[in-house]
DNA sequence: TTGACAAGTAAACAAGCGTCTACTAACTCT
DNA sequence: AGAGTTAGTAGACGCTTGTTTACTTGTCAA
């Protein structure tokens, strides 16, 4: 066995990060997250400190969302639109994306996932608005963000799969344009 | 202490509804329960088999979204909208609606509230419906109910006090039009 | 009044959890 | 080559969980 502790704590992370999205931050255990990382249970406390910790260092690690917002200002919408009505047919969907849908109902989970919803969606959004209340109309498209994951989680990917993707997608336009105009 | 199995065992149920609803599924524990209601932790096990299905018929006690999804078809979206819009500002919300968005993640619980969200929201909607795909259109409506949900619990309530909340509803109801038109 | 049934209780069960401590073994530097 | 640092390991600790078992107590019919 080579002793690396970067590569280590590196595989500890995305073994973190992938267990949590597939399972949800309650269902996962310290000794799942080293097991499939290959490691042994303490150093992912030693490296991490406590499982709640590693949860926020597992959100940290990026999502694409960011780049799907970043762009120009005035394709937001179908961007949003478009990603999210890829997420309700795929089956693949990035891990941080949902590490958020799945996270734990637990006071300090919740703390991590407000601040980086707040960071990531909320403030990076609302830096693209113009008009009054920036931050309002953010939050109305972050509700539609989230409650995305939330039906993805309950329906299962593929839900609208049989049917016609192009008008949920187009659906989709028209209700961020709505709540993103000023 | 006078016996009477009916009243004990709706206490319990009444008790399991509002913590799980304050606190989510994962962070109650049947002593919990039982505390609350003022009974013997076994008599939970006793009277409702397990966590999972005491879980299901506290969700079963029924919510008062059937209400406001009930009636004139052509005032829906308005109705849905002050409804959302009242939850994002109120402290005070159903608790039934409370047990949806903080549910646990365990597969089993998934199961539960994929059947109850299926019934009570997706299906009552949909059955309001004209033209093709009701379903899918009720689906969209369910992410913005079930956004709103995480939004909530996320960002706390009274999230959007400090702002205009009747502009709020305005976009919300021009949100739902949108995704519940033919 | 007594006996039987049901409501309620106390305590333990077995399992699982996150975390920590004491130890071993590999690598590095002089 | 040997000492010191550090990655990695094994195992236990203490606690909490949902659930069950064996027991006690109240209630009501005969």
């Amino acid at each position: 066995m080579t002793r690396d502790r970067e590569a280590t704590s590196r595989r500890i992370l995305e073994a973190a990060r992938d267990l949590f999205a597939a399972h949800g931050y309650d269902q996962v255990t310290m000794r799942m997250i080293a097991a499939e990382a290959g490691a042994n249970v303490a150093l992912v406390n030693r490296y991490f400190g406590t499982k709640a910790a590693l949860f926020a260092e597992a959100l940290a690690t990026g999502s694409t969302i960011e780049s799907v917002i970043a762009g120009d200002p005035a394709g937001l919408a179908g961007r949003l639109a478009h990603r999210l009505a890829v997420r309700l047919q795929s089956g693949a969907t990035e891990p941080v994306t949902r590490m958020v849908d799945r996270a734990g109902t637990s006071p300090e989970i919740q703390a991590i996932l407000h601040a980086h919803v707040e960071a990531t969606i909320i403030k990076r959004i609302a830096a693209q608005l113009d008009g009054p209340h920036p931050e309002q109309r953010a939050l109305l498209a972050a509700t539609m963000i989230l409650g995305t994951g939330s039906v993805r989680r309950l329906f299962g990917p593929g839900v609208i799969e049989a049917v016609d993707a192009e008008e949920v997608e187009a659906r989709l336009k028209a209700m961020f344009e709505i709540c993103l105009r000023p």
